[in-house]
DNA sequence: ATCACTAACTAACAAGTGTTAGTTTAAGGA
DNA sequence: TCCTTAAACTAACACTTGTTAGTTAGTGAT
């Protein structure tokens, strides 16, 4: 287990503060009165507020992009592709409840890395609903919009963040297993 | 076709800002720009910054509930209960598209207000989980977790303001009952 | 012509913003 | 003991924030 380092802390802290109120309303004074130091003490350790929201964003984007990149490389059928993605969610959610918040709701405070980042969004939607499609073409799936399939999913596990802290009782596997039974089959009779 | 006043011709300029930036990173000077006016003068319309942003968001929530209340006190059966619910939404969100915004990412902004959001919010979500309890309960739907039927389908509908203004050439009832199928029937063969 | 009203304006304020510069303190190794 | 380094500090800067006060210009009714 390694050390957290006291930037990382910084970091970890201010990604909860912005999940409560938001980047914008987040001051640096805030940060530093949340981890016990003056605001000016901060800038030993990281460069600006800019830079934190950067670190935190960019890098739980490119997980999703490296998890996608692995899904489409298997041999997998399409439901199980999509089995897949809704655990790859569950765990970047569970292991980042904070970050993901920033991500959802933050992403346009993003000055120098703003392209960076809508373009990952965009590839990880393309391929997202590339899955459906070759779903539907192979009766795998229902003949559905196929981009309404994928918002219902996506905006759906964007979301967990909010909802998993206050199901602590469900585990990150019972938690995939319940949202494949919705999301996939449906709840009618 | 009542004429909009100075006042509400603002709050609706204010929400499309506060959709794109957030409530916190919008000036008043910003809001007044977009305006076409200098800042001291928004107010002769309006009392304070907190106040535009309280009657965004509550006068949508109470659309919400008053909705609600029209489905509970129906006698339909559960699953129309539910595509009367999906439609309520997909109303709502198509005529606030900017509002929606604020509702789901602002609201933790409203001080004076809070309380009573939260109230109108919680009481909003024990209705809609009563609805699914008694579907499982008379059988009408599969035996799942009620909370994840909820919260699945209750982030798919309150993302729809991010969606709609993409995909312009579905009008309102083809989106409804698109997302019902979804939603409702699941995607799997 | 006078009045009231609407809606804009300029000027200013007090508080808060991110950030920089320079300094101090404590710990560990040479 | 001396030097280095990490990590805190105080003080300050230039700018931005929401908001108030007081004023002005145009419009329509009496």
């Amino acid at each position: 287990m390694k050390q957290e380092t006291r930037k990382e802390e910084i970091i970890r802290v201010a990604a909860k503060l912005f999940k409560e109120k938001g980047y914008s309303a987040v001051t640096m004074r805030d940060l530093a009165t949340a981890m016990g130091i003056k605001a000016a003490s901060l800038y030993n350790h990281i460069n600006s507020k800019q830079d934190i929201l950067n670190t935190i964003i960019i890098s739980i984007a490119e997980e999703f992009t490296q998890g996608m990149k692995l899904v489409q490389d298997s041999k997998l059928s399409c439901i199980d592709k999509l089995k897949q993605i809704v655990a790859l969610h569950v765990k970047i959610a569970s292991e980042n409840i904070y970050g993901m918040a920033s991500l959802n709701n933050d992403w346009m405070h993003l000055e120098t890395q703003l392209n960076y980042y809508l373009s990952l969004r965009d590839n990880y939607e393309k391929d997202f609903l590339s899955i459906i499609q070759q779903g539907i073409e192979s009766s795998e799936l229902k003949n559905v919009n196929p981009e309404i399939v994928m918002f219902s999913m996506l905006t759906t596990l964007r979301s967990l963040y909010i909802w998993i802290p206050k199901k602590e009782e469900l585990n990150a596997n019972d938690l995939a297993n319940n949202l494949n039974k919705v999301l996939i089959h449906g709840i009618n009779i």
